[in-house]
DNA sequence: TTGTAAGCGTTATCAC
DNA sequence: GTGATAACGCTTACAA
């Protein structure tokens, strides 16, 4: 492997000119850049990074902290990242942690290490403090989740206005007894939606029915663990709201096994508008969040952080949508 | 942020000991262990690892290059490529390419500046020529696709076999005239498949018809759009055989648009089986492929290169599976 | 058992 | 314009 002082010395000059060269200095003359990158040329070489990012103290990369790769969810808020990075000439690594405390110290340890420049975190399992504590030292933002009492930039949408909106959209649809499947109090996020949902039935005079929640996660599995609950109950409910599409669609299969169909027999309302909820059959009724946009908003708090350290505490909310299709049924044709 | 010196310092050693005693080096008197543990402790040390790095000129990461991660299908090799690599004290970084050379370029120079140890392919833009090349001078592997001519150790399953299986699956049950719909020729394993299909139709005596080879890709919209030109034909298929699940999926959603009920009227074959497969209505019956152990296996493949550099091009092929649902029909009904 | 010092490949600060 | 040279934070001979 060429290293610099290899291409200084078949260039006949110092490393220092080699550098400016690659660095794009305007004080080296014409004939030496040209001497120079023929020298490069010819050795087939490639700056180590390795060297400059000791000497510069920073790596152009940024650690992603994502729960799961596997929901399509991520999947997109990722692409919203990754495209903001590389337009700031940054590197986009991921980290998928499985919600597992371990895991997730150890890649947060390559911060602490200087592997990176700056951690976004689609999930955490820290509690408020200590991830109050880590934003304080490094570099870092909070996307999708909104955790409470934590001091550290955030891009979301407005979960408990979500579930709300989402919750009043089947009432309005003549929609009583609504179960509500979530991941339980593991995501701020749900326990926000959950929120939402009981003030909605509340201000509809509704009296919440705490067999009705369900909290199962928001994996495929999750929904079908969830529709099994639903069965063994003494009369079904009316509607379905689930926190995610993968969740809504695992009731979905799962109720159709029993010769339950959605929007004949029952309402099922999803979240996220992944895809797959546009092509689904019955295609998903859910609350749209712009995903995108939230990840290429989280790289823009992180690259304000990682260089101007200006912490002030940001807290944006991005609007979210109730997509209208075919998983719930309308105008209340089951009063 | 402390260094390696304050430690030395505030512990009264030098800085090697301290060195020692991070890298647990048995040579080191247990109370001076102790004094440098407190010192660290107490400054809140955290080793840049771009140091040691830099002296060991290795990086302890690898990039998998990955054309997209909306499809399930890759999440599942990821998994199992990062599970290995953890085992083995490897982080994993994620480039997602979107298939676009530029991009893959230059990702494919953080090889070179020695930002990884080593490389996975889940797709390459390169010809053989160029791929081979960049594998003979790093670290590389290549998973889910076997580049036709690449001298580089490859992981993946027997398309060609995978597709004759399904086709003939199809034939066997009754289904004569088989659309084909395939990401055309950016994929080698696509290509790979459709020699399978044209193979399992020639054994059967039926003439291929060019017609109903649909290059679309492999997302949901790719489905869409075949599905818009099978809709377009005189007469309709009696089955697709979709490449991925998400194109079957793409597919069966839009035929079901104009009233066409797949098992009904026309069967639709998968590629992949994504855990979608088993949620989608109807149930997709689909070619499995294990990839979570494609995934696991490139990893050691890629580890072995980094360890040994022992080069002998290797082929694994693992098995793949039909997975018998409800999307196609049985028994011949249709003949 | 510990310390000294060279070196990893760069960039930055001086001189000249 | 260019060249020495120190420095980034760490590991590792070699010496003590």
């Amino acid at each position: 492997m060429a290293t610099i002082k290899d291409v200084a010395k078949k260039a006949g000059v110092s490393v220092a000119t080699v550098s400016r060269v690659l660095n794009h200095y305007d004080n080296v003359r014409q004939e030496t850049i040209e001497a120079v990158q023929t020298a490069i040329q010819e050795l087939d070489y490639h700056p180590n990074f390795l060297g400059r990012t000791l000497r510069r103290q920073e790596t152009m990369k940024i650690l992603v902290m994502v729960p799961t790769i596997s929901n399509q969810f991520y999947s997109r808020v990722v692409k919203g990242i990754q495209t903001a990075a590389q337009a700031h000439g940054y590197h986009t690594m991921l980290a998928i942690t499985g919600s597992d405390p371990e895991i997730e110290q150890e890649h947060i340890n390559m911060a602490r290490r200087k592997l990176v420049d700056g951690v976004i975190f689609l999930h955490t399992t820290m509690d408020a403090i200590d991830f109050s504590d880590f934003a304080e030292n490094y570099p870092a933002v909070s996307a999708c989740e909104l955790v409470e009492g934590a001091k550290i930039p955030t891009v979301s949408i407005d979960d408990y206005r979500a579930a709300l909106d989402g919750t009043r959209f089947l009432l309005h649809n003549g929609h009583k007894r609504i179960a509500f499947v979530s991941a339980g109090d593991l995501y701020d996020s749900s326990r926000r939606r959950r929120m939402g949902y009981a003030h909605a039935l509340r201000e509809a005079g509704i009296e919440a029915e705490d067999h009705l929640i369900l909290n199962e996660g928001f994996t495929f599995n999750a929904g079908k663990r969830a529709a099994a609950r639903i069965l063994a109950m003494p009369s079904l409910p009316d509607a379905v709201f689930a926190t995610s599409d993968s969740t809504a669609i695992g009731v979905i299969s799962a109720l159709a096994e029993h010769g339950i169909q959605v929007c004949r027999d029952i309402s099922v309302m999803g979240f996220d508008n992944n895809q797959i909820a546009e092509f689904y059959l019955p295609h998903l009724t859910t609350i749209s969040q712009p995903q995108f946009d939230i990840g290429h908003k989280a790289f823009e708090l992180l690259l304000n952080k990682i260089q101007n350290q200006s912490c002030e505490e940001q807290h944006i909310l991005l609007p979210h949508k109730l997509e209208c299709r075919n998983s719930v049924k309308q105008n209340g044709s089951s009063k």
